[in-house]
DNA sequence: TATGAATGAGTTTTCATTCAT
DNA sequence: CATGAATGAAAACTCATTCAT
């Protein structure tokens, strides 16, 4: 049943921002920064430029808006998916990776990547927020279970955080190519069935006991 | 007597093109297309920005050329190091990737990646250029030479290409670590360790007879 | 209490269009084409040179539309000079071109033709434009009408199209004069007092008899 | 036989100022003198652009350079026509337009006509040059002729400047037509011919006596 | 003299931001 | 709150002019 009272042709005010936000992340991920126009936001959010200054002061708060409101539900997804496994660590890396395979495969977390690779330099204060507040956290949180593995004998010896690399890095790459080279006709990669292939090669190419594995 | 100090007009038409492609390649990985200025790149060439103009017609030609110029490089460069390595596979394989690791880690190479993931929408016809020449046919001759060994039974069943992909996307990842956190302070990574590391882990896991690897 | 003085934003989007086109009509009549700078036309039109690009989307097609706005008003004059005089064909005649040397006289047509020759190899579909829809029809319209009055052996045998041309090349002259040498401090001419004495003078020289002219 | 000594593919030096002005000439009434580019200058004499500035300080010395230059032949013509015929007013006449209607034909005369027009204003001492030189004592001269005809009782009455401009205005309208829309294609005028039955009505219109008039 | 690469001031065009309505 | 016309500060690009060769 639908809400009564408000005629649904007309928004609600309360959403204007994140329609806004919405609709410049996809014209930034399309153009960049710097090319995105207001007018495209502003068309996209199906509101007047001027409108959009009535939340957002300048262009660069829209664009941070976009970055920023994509780090918490991510951080989210990563500490639910470490979260919501338990068992063995193969298990829970299956379940681990599995899950971030889907999220980046469906979300916009692989556009505000593409996203922040891209606008680094220009702004590094996002850069910052999303490594400090996302991407060191879940690099370090991996790094600690492989090192507790390692400590607990389960996992082969060496670089605990250059193995977090090897186990997540395929994703970033089946991301960035769906961002890159899909919309040009290359060849795509079905990004689950990637990561979870990744996943028992890393397994057999980590664990001590790699016999174990399925 | 001879005037001294610089004159204000340098003749070198030889070295210009290339002078501008260099500065250009600084500004644009550091700006992004759109954002770069062209005042920026006369800059950094020790030309005018009316000079610019003399060899290239308009600043989307700048960046055509800064993107092709290193496809073929690049392309040697894999070439390269594939032929230079002999042996058995595993050996093939610590050849290639510690190569590669090399040539990313030094060459403007990583630069390029970038640009390209973050002006694909907009240049497509350059993320083309660069798939068709450079990245497809790589990726290609990869999944090539695991699917060739896995016919040997050198290597466990599973999708080549995804394996490859498996192969060199912590490759890519070091890369655009480097380019996106590093220059804010994050811990950065050794990439040839890391590359390193990780041959050793994929060999290990994919190999039929893991037992074998050091 | 209302603020005083000018506001800085004015609101006026249906006269803007006429305002630009006005004040390019004097800047192109004034330096031609090229030499027209949109700052001068926006300083005309009182109009910030932005405010330019909400209406043209470029100096071209500004240029385009003042040329082209000034056919249709001028063939209605042509027009209307033909059908609104009746009587002997000499009566005619007076009517016509006495009707046109005030509108030359006192209209942008004069100035327009001066654009219009001036910049013919540069804008040749704005020549075409004017030939096919104004000067063409206009003195195939004169010439037809002594073609008839020929063959009602009102009028000498002769060239019909040549004849036109003496008919109405005083009026061209009178206007380039005008716009060329008058600015100089030339001694100008009375355009509709020239064109007066030139109707009689090329009735007496056309008429089959010519003893009938005042 | 070929003049020897000089090869012929080295160009005297002291041609160069004229060639540069003939190509000038070409230039100038292609595109107007903004839309001029010296480079298509230098291209049309066979000379280096850094060569013009040997022989012309600025680009406008150039403009007045090809406008002065064809102040001197065009008075010559004129004088010559006036002078070179003898006889009757009638044939006087005659022999003056038909002259004239041959030089605007053949010289580049009619292409100069064009460029004061369109650079009146933005060179008013080169309008003057050609008003004061040029237009003005020719203009005089047929007034004071036929001012003098009308006091020996040969004309009739009525001014005669105006009568002037009555006699000369179709040679201007031709070579304009020439110059403006023969280019895109309408039908030409042969100006010789439009001038031989122009000055038989001009005579017939003004001739006390007309009937005398072949 | 002659060349043409190089300069830099000037012009068109874009677009984030403002503000009258 | 909302609109979108208007602003004005960039930024790409042009080309007359200069000058090292």
């Amino acid at each position: 049943m639908l809400p009564t009272g408000e005629p649904k042709f007309k928004r609600r005010k309360a959403d204007r921002p994140e329609e806004i936000v919405a609709a410049a992340l996809e014209v930034f991920t399309d153009k960049g920064f710097a090319a995105a126009r207001l007018d495209d936001i502003a068309a996209g959010a199906g509101v007047s430029k001027g409108a959009i200054y009535l939340y957002f002061a300048t262009k660069e708060d829209i664009f941070r808006a976009v970055v920023e409101q994509n780090v918490a539900p991510n951080l989210d997804l990563v500490r639910q998916a470490v979260a919501s496994h338990q068992g063995s660590f193969p298990a829970l890396l299956r379940g681990l990776i599995g899950g971030l395979s889907h999220v980046v495969d469906e979300s916009p977390a692989g556009a505000i990547v593409k996203i922040v690779i891209g606008e680094a330099r220009n702004f590094p204060e996002l850069a910052r927020v999303w490594h400090d507040r996302l991407v060191a956290p879940a690099l370090a949180a991996m790094s600690g279970a492989i090192a507790a593995a390692q400590a607990r004998g389960e996992l082969r010896a060496g670089d605990s955080r250059q193995y977090a690399v090897s186990l997540v890095a395929p994703l970033l790459m089946g991301v960035l190519w769906r961002e890159t080279f899909t919309p040009i006709g290359a060849e795509p990669f079905d990004i689950p069935a990637l990561a979870e292939q990744h996943v028992e090669l890393w397994l057999r190419g980590v664990l001590a006991e790699p016999e174990a594995v399925r």
